[in-house]
DNA sequence: ACCCCCCTATGGAGGGGGTAT
DNA sequence: CTATACCCCCTCCATAGGGGG
């Protein structure tokens, strides 16, 4: 540890980042928080620091800007932080110890060593780098050639990040500026990081844990490590262990920094501000305030791979300014990228929105936008047993029926590729965002036919998938596997406030960046069913994928179908409500078929509500229990007014709602009560919920949307579509929650301006749940959000939300065949079940 | 063609520590 | 507040299958 506080302090010093940011826009908005100068980050890695500097300006920026700092953000004024941090990660926050504090002069910045970093850091870090990485990295070379443009440039960084583990985290700063110690990287890469929140040292001591793991992985890991080493050692070896930090800390120095600053108050300030072109900026400097949260790094990437080798950083990176990224990011995302070799466009592209504007992680967009709309055509298994660091890899994410996830972009003509992003999300009730505690992970080897590299974005590992137009914008996600991170090191983390104890859900979320000709960006994203990645969930706990019925009659009596995992002759299946304030105010046993039950299936009997004389519907959950503490999450149901055909309301159940159309033919919409409070009520979420477009979009995004609205509602798609686990429901949520239901379907849009702040209030709560990730970047999110999503309606609307559209499209598959195939009887489709509201709150109820 | 070795992908399970009661 | 039982997390073991040398 203490290397790498060295080495943090050697580094921090120097190294200012000053955040342009270039883009005027951004700053503005950004920060107004920050101070309208540009942010200084001191930054451990000279490298790094070099390169930006080189790069300079706005060059740089857009990179930085792609790193959370988001240059963008800091443009006007600059905020220099200070770090403390001893360790490379402080470096980047806290870096120059010395300097670090004379930048505060504006705002000071002080990163708190800790806190602040970490949390950003400590996820990305551990997570994305963690060993795996670095392993998977490893895989990527193999897999593909780098197309990255810096790739080969970014090798080398990269490599050094790579190689540790750790070092993926790090990679950029690390590798870089210290040279990344090989050893340490090696070790604690991954965690120290985390772990280490203090950074560094700490890495020290997790680094083990990977190390630790040694296992054989341990070997292949030494493996890639190793291989990775040789990189490493270019780099310095002892940096390489804080590369983690570095990242982070680069990115964090930036994002976290950029987040304490920034409030939401701030941050919806920029936003309203931000534009398009901005946009990017404003992303990124969203970022850097979600950064805090996870993403903090900006857009980092570290991967490295072996090959390659980019860095990815996504984002950041432009191709333009290799010198920076490399310096950098080295991780260029660029470079990074893809082992796709062939497409250089790909690659490019990724570079567009790379850049500053692509939105954080944790900011809620929309599934479809205007002619647009990203959907997921086969939705992955519910369970999928995460690896850990110090295991092996468990494989790549399967499909329900046998293969992969399949994604595809629809309504996109254009002939040149884009880059899907892919990372876990959370599951619960929240909004989506970044999950603290799982990465995505790479996969490569034969069996893979999808090329892919990793980047990491504000510490959340993201894969890019090039989507091809000879392949109709159709990905298969068959390189993607989940590392989970040890909860002990993203706990750690300053500024965690999410518990891994039984947050063992997730999704996989994949975005697209479209680059309009107006200069603006459409971003999309749509997220999956929740996938169950614990060992013990997968084997014993009961989970339900879907629900033949969302909706019943206050008097019950209905027979509703439910499609899952793991349940048993004498599994239960209770109904209960709560209020508000989470007392039980009513609880209740379904009959159960006993006969007609399987292991993967119940067919029950809806109990009648307590209360026939109901004038508006009323929400409830279910759950399947097998046992005292085995108990699935909980899912949604509605009891509408015995005389009135209903349709669901939940926010989640958004997407629900067509589904109840259909079934009772009554297109009525529920209100339902939103889970999330009123706030994601608000109107703005609905607004703006389809369109986020990312950076700029914005205006045109909106126009398309707006026009959609209208037909939202129309569109049958509400009708069709079956539910959508997606997150979308969190996620809209907030944003949505309650539009869906109401008259213009799904249209939930972010909102900009005033809403975007608002919303950020309202986010909070949950954001800030899932980890210090969300927590920073929530605020700054919440800014953002608002900002992108324009439009307000989407012509999507008429498929409601996008994710609407995706659960439709998801819905009949599943629902709909499990219903025919199980039930003949059951009328309904089946609705895939949302999931339990708040992991937390299942987890609490456990208890009870 | 066969043998080894290396890897990846999985399944399973135990210990330790945290939680719940 | 303490003691005990239970549960979950994380690590480690073992095995199968494929590929390369």
């Amino acid at each position: 540890m203490k290397s790498a506080e060295e080495e943090a302090y050697a580094f921090t010093p120097n190294v200012t980042l000053s955040l342009p940011l270039g883009n005027p826009c951004l700053p503005l908005q950004f920060h107004g928080l920050q101070s309208g100068p540009a942010i200084s980050v001191s930054v451990s890695e000279p490298h790094s620091y070099d390169a930006q500097e080189d790069v300079n300006a706005a060059a740089f920026y857009s990179s930085p800007g792609a790193r959370p700092n988001g240059a963008p953000t800091l443009e006007s004024p600059r905020i220099e932080i200070t770090a403390y941090g001893q360790f490379p990660e402080d470096e980047v926050e806290q870096s120059s110890l010395p300097v670090a504090k004379q930048v505060n002069s504006i705002v000071t910045l002080t990163l708190p060593s800790g806190e602040g970093y970490r949390d950003p850091s400590c996820l990305s870090p551990a997570s994305s780098v963690s060993s795996r990485s670095c392993h998977s990295e490893a895989s990527f070379e193999s897999g593909f050639s780098y197309n990255y443009d810096n790739s080969p440039q970014n090798s080398p960084w990269q490599s050094p990040s790579v190689s540790p583990k750790g070092s993926t985290l790090a990679l950029p700063g690390e590798g870089c500026a210290p040279g990344g110690s090989p050893r340490h990287s090696p070790s604690t890469s991954p965690r120290t990081s985390i772990t280490d929140d203090t950074w560094m040292g700490q890495r020290n001591s997790r680094p083990n844990s990977p190390c630790g793991a040694k296992r054989k992985y341990s070997l292949n890991g030494s493996g890639t490590q190793h291989k990775q080493y040789p990189y490493s050692p270019n780099h310095s070896p002892g940096p390489s262990p804080h590369t983690s930090p570095r990242l982070s800390v680069t990115e964090e120095t930036w994002l976290p920094n950029t987040n304490q600053y920034t409030n939401s108050a701030i941050l919806a300030a920029i936003n309203a501000l931000t534009t398009d072109g901005v946009v990017d900026l404003g992303e990124g400097i969203p970022m850097k305030a979600r950064k805090t949260s996870l993403e903090h790094s900006p857009t980092v990437s570290l991967k490295v791979e072996p090959g390659s080798s980019e860095l990815v950083s996504g984002h950041l990176c432009d191709d333009d300014h290799p010198s920076n990224r490399m310096s950098l990011k080295k991780e260029g995302y660029c470079g990074g990228f893809l082992d796709v070799p062939q497409h250089p466009y790909s690659w490019s592209k990724p570079k567009q929105y790379v850049s500053p504007s692509v939105p954080a992680l944790d900011w809620q967009l929309p599934s479809s936008s205007g002619p647009y709309s990203l959907q997921i055509e086969v939705q992955p298994k519910s369970h999928h047993r995460a690896h850990y660091e110090t295991e092996g890899s468990r494989g790549a994410v399967k499909a329900l029926a046998g293969g992969h996830p399949v994604v595809q972009l629809h309504g996109y003509m254009e002939n040149e590729p884009l880059t899907l992003q892919l990372f876990i999300g959370t599951a619960d009730d929240r909004l989506l965002r970044p999950h603290a505690f799982y990465q995505v992970h790479r996969i490569t080897g034969k069996t893979v036919s999808t090329p892919s590299h990793e980047t990491l974005h504000n510490n959340t590992k993201v894969l890019e998938i090039p989507l091809l137009p000879e392949n109709n914008m159709r990905a298969i996600i068959d390189c993607a596997g989940i590392l989970k991170l040890r909860n002990s090191d993203i706990e750690l983390r300053k500024g965690e406030t999410d518990i891994g104890r039984k947050n063992t859900r997730v999704r996989m979320v994949f975005r697209i960046h479209i680059n309009q000709p107006t200069g603006r960006t459409v971003s999309l994203q749509v997220a999956s069913n929740p996938i169950e990645c614990s060992q013990r969930s997968a084997q014993e706990l009961p989970l339900v994928d879907q629900q033949s019925l969302e909706t019943c009659p206050a008097h019950g009596g209905e027979k509703m179908l439910l499609n899952g995992h793991n349940f048993q002759h004498d599994s239960k299946v209770v109904f209960v409500e709560k209020a508000q304030d989470g007392h039980h105010l009513w609880e209740t046993e379904a009959k159960v078929d006993r006969d007609a039950s399987k292991t993967n299936s119940l067919l029950i009997e809806v109990p009648q509500y307590r209360n026939q004389r109901i004038s508006t519907p009323v929400h409830v959950n279910f759950y399947v229990c097998n046992g005292k503490r085995k108990r699935s999450q909980c899912q949604h149901f509605t009891y509408v007014p015995a005389s009135v055909p209903t349709i669901k309301t939940e926010p989640h159940d958004d997407f629900d709602a067509p589904l109840m159309c259909t079934q009772h033919g009554s297109g009525v919409a529920l209100h339902p009560k939103p889970y999330f409070p009123p706030q994601v009520m608000t109107p703005m979420m609905s607004a703006d919920l389809r369109q986020c477009v990312v950076g700029g979009a914005y205006p045109v995004t909106q126009d398309r949307l707006t026009p959609k609205p209208s037909s939202l509602p129309t569109s049958s798609s509400p009708s069709t579509s079956p539910k959508l686990h997606d997150l979308s429901p969190p996620h809209f949520a907030k944003c949505l929650p309650a539009v869906p239901h109401s008259p213009l379907p799904h249209i939930s849009i972010i909102q900009e301006t005033p809403g975007r702040y608002a919303l950020p209030s309202l986010y909070p709560p949950s954001s800030s749940s899932s980890s210090p990730t969300s927590q920073p970047s929530t605020p700054t999110d919440a800014p953002f959000s608002p900002t992108h999503c324009v439009t307000p309606v989407q012509p999507v609307s008429g498929s409601t939300s996008p994710d609407a559209q995706q659960q439709q499209a998801k819905v009949p598959e599943r629902g709909r065949s499990s219903l025919q195939e199980d039930d003949g009887s059951l009328t309904l489709a089946i609705s895939i079940k949302q999931e339990p509201q708040e992991l937390d709150q299942m987890y609490l109820d456990d208890g009870e």
